[in-house]
DNA sequence: ATAAAAAACGCAACCAAGTTGCATTTATTT
DNA sequence: AAATAAATGCAACTTGGTTGCGTTTTTTAT
């Protein structure tokens, strides 16, 4: 373990570590995403927050955590934005590498990584320049089903 | 040929074969969809009709058209509404089967169905009650990768 | 062919999600 | 600690889509 590089995990260090401005909101916001371990909403963020702290200043922290790596978009059904933590050291400012499916569950909203499904192979695409893939599921999580 | 079950295949009658009304505007805007062979947003028909339709109307026909199994819904990278001819027979107003990925253009915003490309098999889902599956890859097609 | 019933249309108003400009406050840099 | 840069909040705006309702058109039943 290199004690230097990445040793103080404290959430508090994470945004100066990613270049991003350390304010009260931001701290919390980090926290909470660390803490809740899901997949947020702005509308989300906003009830947690008791609407206490402004819609903008919401949207415009979550672009900045995503353009320093520290989250990315995930797919939604009802054409939100939301977001995951960036984990297992995928994703940088310079790109992100989230090369795996996504579940969204119908009745909690929640969507879910599928680290095991990946892309299929470019295969029988000619005549397309394919520079994405976006492969979601929908339906319930084991969660939901059971209610 | 059955001349009596699908013959008159003119495009005025699809709407009544369907069971949708068959008004003026309903006429035309499936004539383009025909004519036009690709997918549409509200955005085209409008522009198509020079704004001289309300924008109301276009919504309420296209909900009418896709719960008549006449159009159904593509993915679309800006989130907005657009549609494709059902073709084939794959649909019903019963039911739409498009067990194929979709290929989305960055430059002309076209939504081209891949029908070579089927979706995965329900593999490593376990805890996921999957209901549909969506997969779409963007990037840039033939036309537009030219210019 | 026509009257009654049903559906489509247009308008205006509305809604939700997200964005922009700008003045103020809070962080960061030096 | 002062200068600089970035974040915040407010209000106003934009885009995409929806709802209610009175009027017109289409369909159905006679």
């Amino acid at each position: 373990m290199n004690s230097k590089t990445h040793n103080h995990l404290d959430i508090g260090s994470i945004l100066s570590e990613k270049g991003i401005s350390r304010t009260n909101f931001r701290t919390k916001l980090v926290n909470y995403f660390y803490s809740s371990n899901k997949s947020l909403s702005v509308d989300d963020i906003l009830k947690y927050f008791n609407n206490s702290i402004n819609k903008v200043t919401v949207y415009r922290s979550l672009v900045s955590f995503e353009n320093n790596g520290l989250i990315h978009k995930v797919p939604d059904t009802n054409n939100l934005m939301r977001y995951s933590l960036c984990r297992k050291e995928e994703c940088s400012p310079i790109s992100h590498n989230h090369n795996h499916g996504h579940f969204i569950c119908y009745s909690c909203n929640q969507t879910f990584c599928l680290e095991g499904v990946k892309y299929p192979e470019i295969i029988s695409m000619k005549g397309f320049y394919v520079k994405e893939f976006k492969l979601t599921a929908e339906g319930y999580c084991k969660e939901c089903y059971k209610n």
